[in-house]
RNA sequence: GGUCGCGUAGCUCAGCUGGUUAGAGCGCUGCUUUCACACAGCAGAGGUCCGGGGUUCGAGUCCCUGCGCGACCACCA
C-alpha cells in the first residue's frame, strides 16, 4: 500500500506537481487500550485498579516508545513523505480539529444522544459501531419454546437463537394478518422461568409470519428489531446483563433473573436457560440453524445487543453530497465496481455511534452540571456551569478513533484554520490509496468529512489495492504468522527488488501471492530486474565514459544511425504507454470525463513498459549494437555515447518511482549535462517524448536477420564456435540499395551477435542451404553445408506455409464478407486489408523457400 | 437473504469500451560459462481462454444457463 502511494507521489513529484505525501499515524483506540490491557492483566491488576490518569499516561509512554515503529518502517521502503509534517491524531493540533467536528456537527443539529441498543463487546466493555461489530457465518441452534397463556387455555410457541435473553422479555409479537394468531392477540401469556405476564402484541413491520412459528420473542433491551417494537408499542425495557455479559438484573429487571443464574456468564447461561426449560416441559425442540453472529473487530468477542446510551451522528444529511459526489464523477473509486459498493452502503447509512467506554481517545467534549442538569458541548475545557456556576464534570467517554481519522485531508493540513497555508495549498488532495476494507470505515466517512467541513471533496481518486495473501490465498497476518516482514526482504534482496516485485505484480485491485516459505523465489523479479538494471548500468557507463556527452539537440539528425532511430522510437513507445498506464493525475474540470475516469493507476502495466524497455530493447538489443561504435574514434563514438546516454537517462526517470535507490546511485553517475552529482533523480523531470526523431524502421531488417540466423543455429545445433557465412541477394528486394546499406552499416553487429558474416549480393558457394527471406524481400542465404537437415527445414517450412494458408484464408473469407466490410469500422477493415497483403507477402515468401529447399 | 466479483500456459496474473497468428513474470526443456549480467544470454515446449447455449460478419471479451470459487452487505427472531 506504502509503495504503490510512494509511486503515484514519486511520479507526480517528476512531473512537477508539488507533491505532498504527508505520514502520520492514528491511536487506534480500542487495539491499543487492549496491548495495555493484557501487559496490565500480565501483572495481575486492571486499568480500574490503576486509575484513568496514570493508565492514559502509561498508554501514551507506549505509543511514544513504538510509535515510531510504521515510520521507521515507511522510511526504510522509501517513503518520499514529508516528514517535517507527520501528524498523529492524538496530538494537541489534531484533537483541536477533532473538538472542532463535534462542536460544529452540534450545532448543526447532526450530533445527539441516544438510548437505544448498540453492539457491546462484553470483553472491551465498550459499544461498537455497525461496522465495528463484524458478521460471521455460524452454525448455532433454534430453540423453540412454549409459552402458555396466562389463562392456561393454551400456549404459543416461539423461535430464538439466545434463549437466555428470554428472561427479558416484555411481549410475544405476531403478524397482525396471522390466521394462526389472530384470536389470541391481546391475551397474555406466562413467562417461563421468569413468571411474569407479557402480552401478545400484534405488529406488521417487526414479524415474519413465515420465520419459525410466527411468534416472536420481545426483547427491547437485548435486540436492535425488537427495540425499534418495544419502542412502537411503548414497551418496557428491562436489561438482563451486566456490561460484562453475565446474567443480572439490571435496569427495569426487577428480579426476572432467578438468583440461580445470577453471575453466570451468558453462554453457560443460555445452556442453564435450557435445561430449565426442559425441566419445566416448555422445550418444544431444538433445530440446528445458521445465522450471522456479529463480532468485536478487534477481539472477536461475540457481541451483545444492548440497551444504552450514546453519541450518534445523523448521517444521513452527511451522506447526501457524498453520494452526489461519486455519482457525478467528481471522484473516481478504482476499480471502479467498488463505486456500487459504496453508494450500497451510502444510500442504507444509518447513524453512527462514536462514543466509546474507553479511556485511550479524544474525550468527548461535554460537560454535565449536575446541580442545574445543563449540558455543555464547547471547544474549550469548562471549568464551571455556565447556567449555575456548579461544579461540571466531563462525559466519561472518548470518541470513535475514525472520528479523528475521517478529519485527516484536512486536520492534518491545519484546519479549523482556514487561512492555513497548507490547506490552501493541498486541498483538496488527488489521491487516496487504501485497502478495500476501510472503504466504509474511513473513505466514505473522509468524503462525507470534506464536504461537512470544507465544502467539496478531499480527493478526486481512491485507488483500492488488493490484498497481500500466501500462497493458499489466506491474507497474511501477525497470528496467523504467515506474514512477511519487508524488512527481512529488505535485508535479503533490497527495497528496490521489494517494491518491484510488488508494483509489477498489483494488477488493478488484484491480491498480490507471496510465499513466506520461499522469499528468494516470491522476490526473485525485483531481484533479477534491480541486478540486470545494475549490470546495465555498469556497463553502459564504463563504455559511455566519463566525459559529459552531448545533448541529443545538439546532434545533427542526419548523423543518426539506424539503430539510433530505432531505440530512439522505441523509447518514445515506451514513454506513452508509460504515461497512458498511469494515466491524469487529476480531472481537468474537477469532474472526470468518460475517457478519463477508469484509465491510469496501472502500475504492473506501466512496469512492464519500462521492463521491457530498458531490458529487451536497450540492453538487448542497442547496447550490444553499439559496442563496436563505443570502441571506435570519432564523432560516430559521440552519437552512440550521447543516444546511450540520454536512453538509459530517460530510463532511470521512467523506473525512478518504483526503484528509487538504484537508479539514483545509476543517474548520478550518467555524464549528462547538469545531473551530475548536482542533485535527485528523484527531483528529475518525467521523460518527454522527442518527436522530432523519426525511425524508418529498417533496423527492424537486422533484427529479423540476427533472429532468423539465432534460430537456425539452434535448430541445427551449429557448434558455438562455428561462424556462419551467408549471402545477401537483393534481387527481389523492394529496396535494393538500402537492403544493401543497411547490411554494409551493420556488418559488425551481425559478425558478432549472430556470429554470422554476411557478403551482400557476392557469389554463391553453390551449396544447398537455408534461405530466409526477410520482410523487405531480400534473401539470406545460409549454405550450412552438411550441418543442415534439408528435409527438416523443409519440413518447417511446409507446416508454417499450412498453418498460414489457413488463416490467410479466413481472413480473406472475412474480407469478401459484406457483412464485415459493411459493417466493421473502417479503420478495421483497413488494418485487415494491410494484414492480408502482409499475409500473403509472407505466403509468397514461405512458397519460395519450400520451392528453393525442397525442389517443389 | 441481497449485491458484486472471479474461473485464460504447471503457478500467479495481464488482456480496458467485441476486431492482428491470446501475452508477462516465475517454473519447465535444450544449448551456452562469449571479456555488463548464469540473479545471464539464445532457442523452445506448453492454452478446446471452466462446460453448454445464444447474439454478431467476427466472442477470451456481450447475453442466458450449468458447475466451481470468493468478497461485501444484511435487525430471519
Amino acid at each position: 500500500n506504502n509503495t504503490v502511494q510512494d509511486v503515484i507521489v514519486r511520479w507526480r513529484r517528476m512531473c512537477a506537481d508539488e507533491a505532498l505525501w504527508l505520514p502520520g499515524t492514528d491511536h487506534a483506540g480500542i487495539a491499543t487500550q487492549n496491548v495495555i490491557e493484557k501487559q496490565l492483566a500480565a501483572e495481575g491488576t486492571t486499568r480500574f485498579a490503576l486509575g484513568r490518569d496514570a493508565f492514559v499516561a502509561r498508554t501514551t509512554a507506549f505509543v511514544t516508545e513504538t510509535g515510531g515503529t510504521i515510520l521507521d518502517q515507511l522510511r526504510a521502503i522509501g517513503a518520499s513523505c514529508d516528514w517535517s509534517r507527520t501528524a498523529y491524531t492524538l496530538s494537541p493540533e489534531l484533537s483541536k480539529a477533532v473538538r472542532e467536528a463535534f462542536v460544529l456537527l452540534h450545532e448543526r443539529g447532526l450530533v445527539y444522544r441516544g438510548h437505544r441498543v448498540i453492539h457491546w463487546c462484553s470483553r472491551c466493555l465498550t459499544s461498537l459501531s455497525d461496522e465495528e461489530a463484524e458478521h460471521s457465518e455460524e452454525t448455532g441452534s433454534l430453540y423453540h419454546v412454549r409459552y402458555p397463556l396466562t389463562d392456561e387455555s393454551g400456549s404459543i410457541t416461539i423461535a430464538t437463537t439466545r434463549p437466555e435473553t428470554m428472561l427479558a422479555d416484555v411481549a410475544v409479537a405476531v403478524h397482525r394478518d396471522d390466521e394462526r394468531y389472530r384470536d389470541l392477540i391481546g391475551k397474555t401469556l406466562t413467562l417461563p422461568i421468569a413468571n411474569i405476564e407479557i402480552p401478545i402484541i400484534a405488529d406488521a413491520e417487526g414479524v415474519d409470519p413465515a420465520f419459525g412459528t410466527g411468534a416472536v420473542k420481545i426483547t427491547p433491551a437485548h435486540d436492535a428489531n425488537d427495540f425499534e417494537m418495544g419502542m412502537r408499542h411503548k414497551l418496557p425495557m428491562p436489561v438482563i446483563l451486566s456490561p460484562e455479559g453475565t446474567m443480572a438484573n439490571g435496569a427495569d429487571a426487577g428480579s426476572r433473573v432467578p438468583p440461580e443464574l445470577l453471575g453466570v456468564d451468558r453462554f453457560e447461561a443460555r445452556e442453564r436457560v435450557v435445561q430449565m426449560l426442559k425441566h419445566l416441559n416448555a422445550l418444544v425442540k431444538i433445530e440446528p440453524h445458521t445465522h450471522a453472529v456479529r463480532h468485536c473487530y478487534r477481539c472477536d468477542t461475540v457481541v451483545e445487543p444492548r440497551l444504552s446510551d450514546q453519541w450518534f451522528v445523523k448521517m444521513k444529511p452527511l451522506a447526501e453530497p457524498a453520494l452526489s459526489a461519486v455519482r457525478n464523477r467528481e471522484i473516481r473509486i478504482l476499480p471502479e465496481r467498488w463505486e456500487a459498493v459504496y453508494i450500497n452502503w451510502l444510500e442504507g447509512i444509518r447513524d453512527w455511534n462514536i462514543s466509546r467506554q474507553l479511556w485511550w481517545g479524544h474525550r468527548i467534549p461535554v460537560w454535565y452540571c449536575d446541580a442545574c442538569g445543563e449540558v455543555t458541548v464547547s471547544r474549550d475545557d469548562v471549568a464551571g456551569c455556565p447556567r449555575c456556576g456548579g461544579e461540571t464534570r466531563q462525559d466519561e467517554d472518548v470518541l470513535d478513533t475514525w472520528f479523528s481519522s475521517w478529519l485527516w485531508p484536512f486536520s492534518t493540513l491545519g484546519w479549523p484554520n482556514k487561512d492555513s497555508a497548507d490547506l490552501k495549498a493541498f486541498y483538496p488532495t488527488d489521491d487516496l490509496v487504501t485497502a478495500p476494507e476501510i472503504l466504509f470505515f474511513w473513505v466514505a466517512r473522509m468524503i462525507m468529512g470534506g464536504f461537512a467541513f470544507m465544502g467539496e471533496a478531499p480527493f478526486h481518486t481512491v485507488m483500492l489495492t488488493g490484498t497481500v495473501r500466501d500462497m493458499k490465498h489466506v491474507k497474511m497476518s501477525k497470528s496467523l504468522g504467515n506474514g512477511i516482514d519487508p524488512i527481512d526482504v529488505i535485508a535479503l534482496f533490497g527495497t528496490d527488488a521489494l517494491r518491484y516485485t510488488v508494483i509489477a505484480g498489483l494488477g488493478m485491485g488484484a491480491d498480490v501471492m507471496l510465499d513466506p516459505n520461499d522469499l528468494e523465489k516470491s522476490f526473485a523479479p525485483g531481484r533479477n530486474f534491480v541486478t540486470k538494471l545494475w549490470n546495465i548500468g555498469r556497463f553502459l557507463l564504463t563504455n559511455v565514459g566519463e566525459e559529459t556527452v552531448r545533448p541529443l539537440d545538439a546532434i545533427d539528425p542526419s548523423k543518426l544511425r539506424r539503430a539510433d532511430t530505432w531505440i530512439l522510437e522505441r523509447l518514445n513507445i515506451a514513454i506513452t504507454e508509460c504515461n497512458a498506464a498511469l494515466g491524469p493525475a487529476r480531472p481537468v474540470n474537477g469532474v472526470w470525463n468518460e475517457n478519463e475516469l477508469n484509465s491510469g493507476l496501472r502500475l504492473s502495466e506501466y512496469t512492464e513498459s519500462a521492463r521491457r524497455f530498458v531490458w529487451n530493447e536497450l540492453a538487448d538489443w542497442y547496447l550490444e549494437s553499439t559496442k563496436a561504435r563505443i570502441a571506435s574514434a570519432g564523432e560516430d563514438r559521440d552519437i552512440a555515447r550521447a543516444v546511450l546516454a540520454h536512453c538509459f537517462d530517460s530510463a532511470l526517470r521512467l523506473l525512478q518511482p518504483i526503484v528509487p535507490f538504484i537508479t539514483d546511485t545509476l543517474w548520478r553517475r550518467l555524464p549528462v549535462a547538469g545531473n551530475r552529482h548536482s542533485e535527485f533523480i528523484a527531483r528529475a523531470s518525467w521523460p518527454r517524448r522527442h518527436e522530432t526523431i523519426a525511425s524508418n524502421g529498417e533496423f527492424e531488417l537486422v533484427r529479423e536477420a540476427v533472429n532468423a540466423v539465432r534460430q537456425l543455429r539452434a535448430d541445427y545445433a551449429v557448434p558455438p564456435g562455428d561462424r556462419i557465412h551467408a549471402r545477401l541477394d537483393t534481387s527481389a528486394s523492394a529496396d535494393a540499395a538500402t537492403d544493401a546499406a543497411v547490411f554494409d552499416e551493420e556488418r559488425e553487429f551481425l559478425g558478432r551477435i549472430a556470429r554470422c558474416d554476411i557478403q551482400v549480393n557476392g557469389e554463391g558457394s553453390g551449396e544447398s542451404g537455408a534461405t530466409i527471406l526477410l520482410s523487405s524481400g531480400a534473401k539470406l542465404i545460409v549454405p550450412l553445408g552438411g550441418i543442415v537437415d534439408i528435409d527438416k527445414e523443409c519440413g518447417k517450412a511446409k507446416i508454417e506455409l499450412e498453418k498460414l494458408a489457413t488463416q490467410l484464408a479466413a481472413l480473406e473469407g472475412r474480407l469478401a464478407n459484406p457483412g464485415f466490410t459493411d459493417r466493421a469500422p473502417a479503420n478495421v477493415v483497413a488494418a485487415e486489408r494491410q494484414k492480408g497483403v502482409e499475409w500473403s507477402a509472407r505466403r509468397e515468401q514461405l512458397t519460395q523457400k519450400v520451392v528453393s529447399l525442397c525442389g517443389s
